[in-house]
DNA sequence: TCGATATATATCAAATCAATATATATCCCC
DNA sequence: GGGGATATATATTGATTTGATATATATCGA
């Protein structure tokens, strides 16, 4: 999906900015599954805008710069569809956290630690985030559900295999000395 | 983690051509947390050439045409060292399938089976793979290790949520209405 | 012969990323 | 007071990557 589809699909749940559409990737449900940056995000919308698939509004606002605010038109919906029914690319994943900790018998031990940890954190974080929009839900469509729960379920299983695991990398800490994976244990889902 | 640091990471793990570091990131263990692609790897390794960081000899072979086989040097070794010392980035994820799953209620309900299914069978498949790859493990690094079994934790979690939660996005094939996900029973890892 | 596959190296135009710039604000610390 | 951090905004640019393409050596099948 290009930027522009991005922003389409964005769009589609409703007007926005470019900054809005930009935390829409960050916060919002969409960066689970795709990021996108404002290099690619401006440049989108002004050609979007040119091809009449979105239109915009310039609003003045009270102690901040003014915005644009962008809304989608039929064109707009119509090529967001047409993207929907194209042969999706794999899935990629991007991890530089484990880059490093596939090679931890070249890092330190306190390092190996640190990396360790602090991955475990970001996706501690990201789940407990998870729990506390999941409290905000409202009346959401079907598709919005289940990419919420995958992605929740995604969450739970890092967290729950990083704390029962720790043993693959730190032997000297936790005693164990084998090397097979815990089963995995924890509740995933909406229950 | 840039092209260069990549195609060390590959190299500290043994000689290789580009085409075959290129195999690694598609088939090998690093295709779990990192995409590259040949437009990549080559001015890369021509530029870690070019800084004494790799070194290559060019083989002719039968039937097949001459490769460049590369190797890692100890200034090369120590770059990478220093890479993975620096702070990761956050792990990203890219899937087009998620995007398209998102927008389940713009779908024809036969294009939402296709998807489902469609994406469904790319984790079985790695699964799959996963599985058979694990017969030929001989002596391993804990990192290594570490990696694949995270890795299969997460392709086992996605077969499971999506084998046991069809519901959410089609109450009319399975009977369900309701829209809470099953929790996740499938043990995971080395057990 | 073409298309597919596999093994190989290499390149290029398009797209994206990461950083930067500018603007309007607030807050905190030195 | 200035700098750094934060937040909300738009926009741009150079570096990097991506996806496609090209070339080469082979095999196979329609």
């Amino acid at each position: 999906m290009d930027a522009k589809t991005l922003c389409l699909g964005v769009l589609a749940l409703g007007d926005a900015s470019g900054y809005e559409i930009k935390k829409q990737f960050e916060d919002g449900p969409f960066g689970q599954f795709h990021q996108v940056g404002f290099g690619s995000i401006y440049p989108a919308l002004t050609a979007l805008a040119a091809e009449g698939q979105v239109t915009f509004v310039e609003e003045a606002q009270e102690g901040r710069p003014d915005k644009k605010v962008y809304s989608i038109t039929p064109a707009g919906l119509a090529a967001l569809k047409r993207a929907l029914r194209k042969p999706p690319a794999a899935d990629r994943v991007r991890s530089e956290y484990l880059f490093i900790l596939f090679f931890a018998e070249m890092l330190e031990p306190e390092r190996r630690r640190e990396v360790y940890e602090s991955y475990l954190d970001t996706y501690r974080s990201r789940l407990a985030e998870m729990e506390e929009a999941a409290d905000c839900h409202g009346e959401v469509q079907p598709g919005h559900r289940f990419v919420f729960h995958l992605g929740k379920a995604f969450y739970t299983t890092m967290v729950d295999f990083m704390e029962n695991n720790r043993h693959l990398l730190f032997p000297e800490d936790t005693g164990r000395t084998d090397d097979r994976a815990a089963p995995l244990r924890r509740v995933a889902g909406g229950e």
